[in-house]
DNA sequence: ATCCGGATCGCCT
DNA sequence: GGCGATCCGGATG
């Protein structure tokens, strides 16, 4: 086999989906080690990747800011599964927000994955959002990037390792390049510096000008 | 039965 | 940077 054959057979099978025991750490090592790690959404649409460049740790019920801390509910019990489930839920009447679940069952701590590079499927991405021209807006925000991979409460409570909705291993994010801030959005412990970006990226959300960032 | 706030987005100024 | 859309979960009466 030439050097370029062999390259592209290794190209061909895909990356390993993060094994349960990569989600079983401390939340704020698995957000930070999510960035570049890459989302793979399988729909009866067809197929979208994307690179994770932002995430948010939640950390549990003594977190104000997580849901867990309002206890187990109909709505948070997937919040408490094992590490490596998704955690989908509907905010503000119209959106869905993507999350990874860490720790043991029962926890109640996960990652909000808030942004991500566009990889492959950039049509039907463009599909789903009609009326979004540059591609650099595609899924810069936890609720646009579920409208572009087709991710929403079906989803939810399902193993990242099995799919439809999983996530590969990828190019790995190095410390240099990685910022925290305070998490966007929220008003409790709205000081907690638990969001985590790759610098310079141009699929990050819109970060508010209050929040200044350092490395961690 | 009713009220209120929310891990957002897109459009407006 | 401000605001309206739109609706569910949880708290309160």
């Amino acid at each position: 086999m030439t050097r370029n054959a062999a390259l592209t057979a290794r190209r061909a099978r895909p990356a390993a989906t993060l094994p349960a025991s990569f989600y079983d750490r401390d939340t704020g090592i698995v957000a930070r080690e999510l960035l570049g790690a890459v989302i793979e959404c399988v729909t009866p649409q067809g197929v979208t990747h994307s690179r994770i460049v932002e995430t948010e740790a939640y950390l549990g019920p003594h977190d104000p800011a997580c849901h867990a801390a309002a206890g187990l509910t109909a709505r948070t019990k997937h919040l408490f599964g094992p590490a490596g489930t998704s955690y989908v839920y509907f905010i503000y009447g119209m959106y869905w927000c993507f999350n990874a679940v860490t720790r043991e069952s029962g926890h109640g701590s996960a990652v909000l994955i808030r942004a991500a590079a566009p990889v492959d499927g950039l049509p039907l991405m463009h599909a789903r959002r009609p009326h979004v021209r540059r591609d650099a807006d595609l899924t810069n925000g936890p609720g646009k990037l579920c409208l572009a991979l087709g991710i929403d409460g079906t989803m939810s409570g399902l193993s990242l390792q099995k799919g439809p909705l999983v996530i590969r291993a990828g190019t790995p994010v190095v410390d240099r390049d990685v910022r925290v801030t305070p998490r966007i959005g929220i008003t409790k412990a709205a000081d907690w510096p638990q969001r985590y970006f790759v610098a310079g990226d141009p699929f990050v959300s819109r970060t508010p000008m209050s929040l200044q960032s350092r490395r961690p």
